[in-house]
DNA sequence: ACTTTAATTTGGTAATTAGCTAAATAGCGA
DNA sequence: TCGCTATTTAGCTAATTACCAAATTAAAGT
């Protein structure tokens, strides 16, 4: 879950992600949408694998990666209980946010 | 929306931010709850305010520290969105993830 | 066996980070 | 002003990180 939270703290990794949220897509095509050196995109995948955000699967000679959304899910839901946001009658007296804050998001 | 991120990838200050859930505490308080020499937690207090994640609020010669939370639930919210996590019919053949993930939470 | 293509591993550098001790600053009360 | 308490700033080190070019592995096709 730290590992999670590491891989995140990356904005080239959070793009990758995003990418990936439309379905699986090789190295080569997210190095595609990056101006980085392919080496230094590898190592952000080996990060992401490792904090289980993504899972590798080869076919022939190309790797494809596919996004584990569950387990981003599962870090942020972990965190934002271990903050009360969520349903949390806004706890602490610390200049209560308005509203429209998170919650029950979306239609 | 990047330092957030980067806030929110070490441990010491996740916690940080737990313990400030409850209500405002000073420098010391927080101290109390670590293992880690002053300075150092003197540290993490300067990237929270500089995330915008924590105010600060000085009281003679003790400063008080503040959770932030909307920040924190903006930066949280933002992602999610990007991520299509929240309400998003998940998206991509990613081996739809069973059910109970994220969503609408809490009583 | 050789070549090509796709991606990773290796090895190295510069920048950032988390931690420390010691010194400085800030407010307050005597 | 002196001294006390609370916290930050300064200065340093060790570890980690992001990046790249060059070399390596892996799978296929010729």
């Amino acid at each position: 879950m730290n590992r999670v939270f590491k891989a995140l703290a990356d904005p080239s990794r959070r793009r990758i992600l995003q990418l990936l949220r439309e379905g699986p897509l090789s190295a080569g095509d997210i190095a595609r949408h990056f101006d980085l050196a392919k080496p230094t995109l590898s190592g952000h995948f080996a990060v992401l694998r490792e904090a289980d955000l993504v899972d590798q699967d080869r076919q022939g000679t190309t790797i494809y990666y596919r996004l584990n959304l569950s387990v981003l899910e599962e870090a942020l839901s972990g965190l934002m209980d271990s903050m009360g946001i969520g349903q949390g009658e806004s706890r602490a007296d610390s200049r209560a946010h308005p509203a429209g804050g998170l919650g029950q998001r979306g239609k």
